[in-house]
DNA sequence: AATGAATGAGCCTTCATTCAT
DNA sequence: TATGAATGAAGGCTCATTCAT
């Protein structure tokens, strides 16, 4: 998939790497605690470790470092997931790893996953556009494990995509709705008893 | 339920009542347009008919407003909802007839609560609560729903409330990740292949 | 001729004039010491006596004030200038006494005179095509003064425009190259001087 | 005449001078399109074809840049009417020869000259009087050209010094007031014109 | 009660200059 | 000599909030 360029001054390819890595963590770590707007760029600076004239080298607009935080978040969970789906042959096993790892890593990552939900739309067109076509993705990759792992239950392809879509978001209210689940569910038994209405859904029995 | 005040200079209770409605449908249409924090005070105030000082008489700080919105958003979502509950007797049909009204009236009203999920955050710590509250509420709502039309069925209490929990976001998933399930659902098929899926997840035959 | 407008955010029409004044007060003074770009809004905001949000309630941008300070200036030359016209019959010592005016106001605007010449090339497009159009104005001027002083003169419009021309340059050149004249010669010398030599470009003898 | 050091940590004098024509000359194609405050001087060490710190090796601030320009069009300025001068003796003809050649080369340089006025004031006290020394100079080659192809005619010093004052200004009128004059004028009407004028305020019949 | 002019803290961004390599 | 990454002071502008009328 083609990458949304983010301009910079700075040639040195190894080094833009680097100090973007810098900023997307100094950012993420601001966004947690007070948003994309109530941040400014000089905290962002900082908290990376360096001087506001350096961070705007790396970036052209505040913007774009939040669509950097989104896209590296995106990164993440993909790559992620992508690794677990490496390690098995498909399976109704697998089928359930998978959606285990992935509510997994929405805990791990809840914070930045809240992040994003709340400060996509401050992106430009363009750069949402940019997230939607990530998420897209990884529905997409949800839906193969289902087909794959199900070959002959004989699903349509519109039940896939709304039982990938449920799965997907699942995952992700763990995370925006943790002051309701949280109080009352482990993370444990939240995926247990998800897996097992799962389970009567695609009407596999065990 | 406590309502959290918001002071007034005006005393005139009727007069603020009037007022902050008028605020309310200002400020959620220009929220829909650009979100909370690109939307000024002044543009709130012009697109309330009055001016920047008057708006200053019914709420202390911009955020009031948007603790206004979101209180009237859910008010609106539970005042409905009570309606359908209140035209039926308990049963599987009730059931089925609460989860649609629910789904249909979050397709009304996706902007609003887009809005509302983007813009909590923003909230300070106590509304933020209040609303949090809101929420609790709704979903016990269904919780109960599902416990009154299935008397005898015997879910345990924890998943009934993840059984609720999961309508719940399915039907907000209809309006915050509308670019993707609006492409390939309509209202209609969504709501029944949900439907659909619930009984199975409830063991209900048909 | 039609006036460019400058949007204020300040409706009481008589206030954004006052202010206004205040303003092109405070910047041309600030202007002529240190010119456009070196001179910052707050140095404005604050040598008009109000603060830098005032400032920005009744301009958009910080060209804006250049604008009004180069239209003001070009009023008060146009304004000056009507005033000596009016006062006389058509004659050759009305002409000399025109241009014995323009000589002086020159004297007297000196300073707001170089301000204009070394910024309004810093007006946008639209703006600096205005101040061209009101130097037009003042060359015209000039021209219907030779034209109807001299009937019967026969000079062909073109070489009534340069000498037009000439007259409006040699008035400007008194202040922005006083370095070099105002050493040399005194303002009354200087007026004596050119008004010679133009009697003899025009053929009147005395 | 003393010229005024530009400091550079350079020190072979053959670089110092190849690299301060490249940076006059892109320095010049930058001022002519936006201004000498609207350039950066990173804009002007790439297009003068080396890096910003190079470009610091050969200046010590920007503003010497706007200084090495400024000297550099008057010493062409002067540098070419010298020649013209150089090729002929004293006679009205060469008198006019002179003058047109000047008017011709203003005409060539008019932009580079617009910078110049719009931008001398940015220097610095110094090196401002500096380049006033070399207009003084180029008013007193016209000065002695007057003067030398026109022994007998007995005109006062003081008259010699306006005119030929007058003549300098009309040579940079064509070039900073072209909207008005390039619309009506050719360049050889415009020549022909002022000469045909400036012979009868010398009292010349041809 | 309503108005809207005034305020100024604070934000994003730029850019001349430096300095380690 | 040449490079270009790093710096941070400073600038233009916004906008929530106040207060005199």
């Amino acid at each position: 998939m083609e990458r949304k360029k983010i301009l910079s001054n700075v040639k040195n390819r190894e080094l833009v790497m680097k100090r973007r890595n810098q900023m997307i963590k100094g950012a993420i770590s601001l966004f947690k605690e007070k948003g994309f707007h109530r941040t400014t760029t000089r905290e962002i600076a900082k908290e990376s470790g360096f001087s506001i004239g350096t961070l705007y080298e790396y970036i052209r607009t505040k913007e774009d470092v939040l669509f950097l935080v989104c896209d590296s978040i995106y990164e993440q969970v993909k790559q992620r997931l992508e690794l677990v789906i490496a390690k098995e042959v498909p399976s109704v096993k697998m089928l359930k790893n998978v959606v285990r790892a992935y509510f997994e890593l929405m805990d791990e990552m809840q914070e930045e996953v809240l992040v994003m939900y709340q400060e996509v739309k401050s992106l430009e067109k363009e750069a949402q556009e940019y997230v939607l076509k990530k998420e897209r993705e990884m529905v997409d990759m949800l839906k193969q494990v289902i087909e794959s792992c199900l070959p002959e239950h004989n699903i349509s392809d519109m039940d896939t995509e709304l039982i990938a879509n449920n799965i997907f978001i699942q995952g992700q209210m763990w995370g925006f709705r943790r002051w309701i689940l949280q109080k009352q569910f482990k993370l444990d038994e939240y995926i247990d008893r998800q897996l097992f209405y799962l389970m009567r859904v695609l009407l596999i029995e065990e």
